[in-house]
This record gives C-alpha cells, sequence and structure tokens, in this order.
DNA sequence: AATAGTTATTTCGTGTGCGAAGTAAATTCA
DNA sequence: TGAATTTACTTCGCACACGAAATAACTATT
C-alpha cells in the first residue's frame, strides 16, 4: 500500500539526473564516446552522406550544435565533409572507414544498453515510459 | 491492439531530447533560469547556509560542476559564500535577499510544472515513470 | 610535534548544447 | 536580369557538466 499522501515525484530532478548519470556511464563503459557522438555515427548511412540539416532533424540538434559535432568527429577521422553536387551550400557529411568500423560496434552496444535499460519492467510500462517521455518531449518543443 | 513486433522504443534518444527540450522550455519560461540553478535555490535553506560538499550532494552534481555554478550565481548576486567556522577548508553558500525572493518564485514555479508533466497520466503511471527513473539513475551510477 | 593521510574546494581543459549574428549560395519576384 | 528574401551553415560567446590535478585545512599516527 503506498502512503494516502505520499509526495508528488520530483520529475523534473529525476528526469535530469537519470540522463546525466546514463550518459557519465556510456562514457565510461565506451572509452570516451558520448550519446552525441554515437547518435551521429547511427544517423549516418552506411554509404553515402546526409547534409547537417538531415542531421539536425535525425538527431533533434541545433545547427550549431551539430556543427561543433561533426567538427570533433572529423578531427578524430570518423567522419568527413563533402561539397553537396545539388546544392553549394550544403556540405554532405559522410563516414570514413574508421567511422564505419565504430558505427558497427556502436550499433550492438545500444541495442544491447535499450534492451537493459527496459529490465525489471514489463511492456506496457516501458510503453507508458516512452510515452511519457514523448509527451514531454513533444509539449515543451519550442 | 499493437503491433505484434513493434520495435522497442528508443529509450536513450527519448531520454535525452526530453530532458533537454524540458531545460530549454524552463529557460524560456523563466527567462533565463537552469534547472541547475532553480536547483541550487531550492537546495539551499531560507536561513543559514550549506557547504559545497553538502550541495553537491543534494543536487547529484560533482565538486567543480558546484563550483562553477555557485560562482555563476554570486555573480548575479543570487547567493553569497561565507567562511564555515567550524571547518576552515569549508565555505557556507548562503542566500541573499534576492535570492530569497526568487527562491520563492522557483518554488512556485517549479510545483506547478512537476503538476503539468504528470498531466495526461494517472499517479499509477507517474509512479511507474518515476521508479524508471530512479532505477536508471540509480542502476548506471558510478 | 612532525609526518602521513584524508577531505573540501578550486582550477584547468574538454565536451556538449544554445542563441545571436555573420556569410554565402539558392530562390523568388518585380 | 537584378534586388530582396530565404536557406544552409559557421562563428562567437556563454552555460553547464565532468575528470585530473592542485591547494589548503583537518585528522590520525608515530
Amino acid at each position: 500500500m503506498d502512503n494516502p499522501t505520499s509526495p508528488p515525484p520530483r520529475l523534473i530532478y529525476l528526469l535530469t539526473t537519470a540522463q546525466r548519470r546514463l550518459e557519465a556511464w556510456i562514457e565510461r563503459e565506451t572509452q570516451g564516446m558520448s550519446t552525441a557522438r554515437i547518435g551521429l555515427l547511427l544517423a549516418l548511412p552506411a554509404e553515402g552522406g546526409l547534409n547537417m540539416s538531415g542531421l539536425a532533424r535525425a538527431l533533434d540538434l541545433g545547427a550549431p550544435s551539430l556543427t561543433g559535432l561533426v567538427d570533433r568527429m572529423a578531427k578524430f577521422g570518423l567522419v568527413r565533409r563533402i561539397p553537396d553536387p545539388e546544392d553549394g551550400r550544403s556540405s554532405l557529411v559522410v563516414l570514413t572507414d574508421q567511422g564505419r568500423d565504430l558505427r558497427q560496434q556502436a550499433l550492438a552496444h545500444t541495442k544491447k544498453l535499450n534492451g537493459q535499460l527496459a529490465k525489471g519492467f514489463s511492456d506496457e510500462e516501458i510503453a507508458i515510459v516512452a510515452r511519457w517521455l514523448e509527451t514531454v518531449r513533444d509539449r515543451y518543443s519550442q
């Protein structure tokens, strides 16, 4: 039985700290990969490229954030920028060979972790969690 | 009915983006307050102070993060550092008058928002969400 | 009392994110 | 076609978080 007047959960605090701890854990576990970097690797197709706007949309990032992220990933030799043949303003981000290798690892790792994150909860419960996260994301957009 | 093989929700992505969007929304809504600043205001007692270690524990922050946060808040005249009379290594963070005023607003605002965040979900569903967030936070600690 | 070890905090460098403002290419429209 | 607008992206300055290393003060130990 629950306390008849248990205080409402501090959802803002929980959301913030859970995200931070998970991020830190991933960074330790992967020896230096962040969700941002993993996200970029996974968003890129194994062959061909995507332009910055498309990536920003896919990753839910602002343009300046993506510029910095791609800069850092390029410095580490994981992606390259090539000019978009169809639009002179735009550049396409493509994986390097090394990036493609890492992408495979990241994909496996992410799948495993997404499974782990559901452990201890039923499918119905995870669906509720997912729906809540989506609602927060969408309700407080813009 | 759900699709018999609906893909598992991308919990990492959802957690990250929900947190980011909520943070951005709060910052717009409050005209420049972050969850970090609000957290600090609420963690401090209206009278008296708390030392950095206690604050770090209360806010689930590392020591360097807290140093920066307190520096910025002090620059804006919301808190002050005073030497801890009981321990020469330690300093106590106390609210200024202006900080105390803002604390009241932040308290009301946070209560309202925490309520809003539960809207559209039953108490049981929110309890599941809270339990999941706590589990993630604690499972991936350290 | 001197030394060694622990604890509290800061500094430094880095990653990640944003808004505002800048630049350059494409598009619209007069 | 030429000017105005829009779009794609970058640059700059800032906030916030961390780990590693530095500093200062406290505690224990001999």
